[in-house]
DNA sequence: ATTAGTTATATAAAAAAGGTATGGCGCTTT
DNA sequence: AAAGCGCCATACCTTTTTTATATAACTAAT
């Protein structure tokens, strides 16, 4: 069976006749009357009853042409829809998120979306080696992560904003209350929670070598592995944290708040980063455009 | 866009490889890569990634394979389906009645559904006029109507059975009670309820002749323009009336009950009408088949 | 009877699809 | 590093399919 028979089925059905349906596809009348007949020979079904002024459906044609205009429109549908999966406008955008600014996260997306609404968007939180073993697999397109991350090689990146990090606390635990921000020196023998401190990693690094440049080890009281984790164990109590102003500041309504440390402004950027592909599909690409042009100042002191 | 072209595509995804497909298709190489540009073409999408080891998918790509995968079973579900409309196993079936036996009616469509149980059955009653000007437009297939009935010319017809035509009567207006059969004579003067007896119609016109023919008019009551109304009519004991036997046994548990005329045994016949075209849709010519074998004896004495 | 309309058939021309040969490219093997 | 092997793309020719033209058969209306 081929589309053109169908289409020639269609329009002798539409027309009443062969003839005049030749006419009105453009083409000479036996071609049209030898597609009927192959059309028919392969169904082994007559579908129309010819006469001499014309021909009419038979009711296995009536079915049939019933179901073939079905077939033109799933035929127009499919076209279009690939053309569309193709321009990016419809299909799916997977994302993934950890330690990033997620209001950032989510105001991006919000423009993506309101750019592309047909495109379904999936997103999850989980752990950066989860995460980044499905941008790997192919299973994620994107992830919004921190700079200081461990990533992955053959990873492109971009820098969506800077961040400053600060010191969170509660007022009980406050080490300099009633400043503006917290001399190094306060820290010494404050108990504190960092985010992966045991390994050194990512800036709490940072925040553990100044503190040893000026003459103390920090005491560290938990080892926390993700920031949603720290900042409870800040809110418990348990002692006083270093994060991502965003990220503090994402949880409002919380009993902690946070402060600059005064003798060295410390800065994080939140990235996104995606597969080092040569071709992005359709909808990762205006994706990506849309987070090549970001506005950088993602970061917004209220 | 062409069905060999979605073919050869979809063979290339599955085989991951044009040459691969190629060899699966038992052509050559070259010609799959021309259909398949051809069809990137159309779209004016990239369908494929070609890398040395083979093709893989882009988004797009993967797109249109899972559309065309539905479109291969709709193209093969929609021949099935019209082979099984012309073979009369699926369709419809549109029929009317009026007059006529409905249990045998009833019966007949009971085994006509059991041998080809995915025709849709469309039954309907209403007045003869109605039925058979629906007939005759194709909105009906076929009519159970009853020998007497007018009918139009164009019609081919198949007698289904005998019916006896009996007095129909209440205990209280019964012309002879205790006797297995009323002699004519006990008609005189009884009051009676006759299907269009104002125009000598039908097998009314039979009795109103027997009763000319035995000396006196029958004292009509009531015209009645139907079977069901006439026999409500006698149920409220207007007076008796004269139906074929299937009609009143067809309304068991009523007051009312049947005894034939003494001396003349009267005969009706249900039978089924078509029109006479030469060309019959499936269903109804299976239809038409199992009526043409029917076995006469639709009406049993009980 | 003629005419105008239909569908069906035969044959030549055109178009499309398929086959063969070949080249470029990237990887693996020697 | 060079050769070999698999992949895809291209050029060119052959085969098949489709179309166009001409014509016949048929029916209803003039």
């Amino acid at each position: 069976m081929n589309f053109k028979q169908l289409e020639y089925f269609a329009a002798v059905a539409e027309a009443g006749s062969i003839s005049g349906a030749s006419r009105q596809l453009h083409v000479a009348q036996p071609p049209v009357s030898r597609q009927l007949a192959l059309l028919e020979d392969e169904l082994g079904v007559c579908l129309f009853l010819r006469n001499n002024k014309g021909v009419e459906l038979t009711e296995a044609g009536r079915r049939l042409y019933r179901h073939s205009r079905q077939m033109f429109q799933d035929l127009r549908s499919m076209a279009e829809n690939v053309r569309e999966v193709d321009a990016g406008v419809r299909g799916e955008l997977k994302l993934g998120i950890v330690y990033s600014d997620i209001r950032m996260a989510i105001e991006m997306m919000r423009e993506y979306h309101g750019l592309y609404p047909q495109v379904e968007l999936y997103v999850r939180m989980g752990s950066p080696a989860d995460l980044l073993d499905d941008l790997d697999r192919g299973e994620l397109h994107a992830l919004f992560l921190r700079s200081q991350s461990e990533r992955a090689c053959g990873l492109r990146e971009k820098v969506l904003g800077e961040d400053p990090l600060e010191l969170v606390m509660r007022r009980e635990t406050d080490p300099a209350p009633g400043q503006e921000a917290v001399p190094i020196q306060a820290l010494r023998d404050v108990p504190m929670c960092l985010l992966r401190s045991d390994d050194l990693w990512g800036y709490s690094r940072d925040l553990v070598g100044e503190c040893r440049r000026a003459g103390f080890a920090p005491r560290v009281v938990c080892h926390c592995y993700d920031t949603p984790m720290e900042l409870q164990m800040v809110q418990a109590g348990f002692g006083i944290g270093f994060l991502p102003k965003s990220i503090v500041d994402a949880h409002p309504g919380s009993p902690v708040y946070s402060k600059p440390v005064l003798e060295f402004a410390a800065k994080s950027h939140p990235i996104l980063v995606w597969r080092n592909d040569p071709y992005q599909s359709g909808c990762v690409g205006r994706f990506l455009e849309l987070a090549g042009a970001w506005h950088g100042d993602c970061f917004r002191v209220p």
